[in-house]
DNA sequence: TTTATATTCAACCATTAGGTTGAATAATAC
DNA sequence: GTATTATTCAACCTAATGGTTGAATATAAA
């Protein structure tokens, strides 16, 4: 059931996109990859509310770019960065078939220029 | 001004993670990594009005992701994979940091075991 | 010149997202 | 125990998003 595979790492792909598409979460993780902390401590510097930082850590988690375990009362926070492999993964097969596709063109050229060479006999109008 | 610049860039971060965030907007990628298209072919496949996909390629545009030339009443429209390139590079750097951190924690570690060998001698409890 | 095609613009609608405040829960400290 | 601290839950508000339909614009074809 490929189809089924598909859609679920789709699904996972629109929720990493989109939790790493938000300024605060970003700035959240690039925290956390300096180490662990604590949902109060990675709230601290920003200028809104504890509860909207709780509630963009959620969407972290949902995404499973952040992880989370207890000690305590006390939520600590972790990055999890083999998520950021399948983000990685896509740009790499989209920017593999563009470029694929460039480098078939420049060989098209390249034979174009070939024919060029050997002589433009009946060509009447140029290549547009 | 470093400031700016880095808003800037946060900016455009955030258009480009969005636009990626969407199934539709990455299969419209998708099928421009595979060789340039007019918005009617792109718009072909997928199960919504031309109108929507217009919308769609609206954004990835304005991200960068996709670009745009007109001939005549057709709109070619291709992908550029440098924009893709800042996404790499925020996620190698934030990374980079994480695993720095991973590595820093295996010295102490090791530094740790070190001091085992050395003899356990003052130490009541041990490392928690 | 009329007609058809490619595309966007504009107005609208429903849902989601990011924020707020206030109350609830759970663990620590006194 | 009672108070304090860490965190989430719930309800609410506003703005943004993803979709629709219908009209407008611009180029190409008859």
């Amino acid at each position: 059931m490929i189809e089924k595979a598909a859609t679920a790492r789709t699904a996972r792909l629109d929720a990493i996109f989109a939790a790493l598409a938000d300024p605060t979460r970003r700035a959240i993780i690039e925290r956390l990859s300096r180490g662990e902390a604590r949902v109060t401590e990675v709230a601290e510097p920003f200028p809104m509310s504890l509860n909207a930082v709780s509630k963009h850590i959620r969407v972290l988690e949902a995404s499973g770019v952040v992880e989370r375990h207890r000690k305590g009362r006390d939520h600590i926070l972790s990055i999890n960065t083999s998520s950021l492999d399948e983000v990685d993964g896509w740009i790499a097969r989209t920017r593999r078939y563009w470029e694929g596709r460039l480098d078939a063109m420049e060989g098209l050229l390249r034979e174009l220029k070939k024919d060029d060479k050997r002589g433009p006999k009946d060509r009447k109008h140029g290549p547009r």
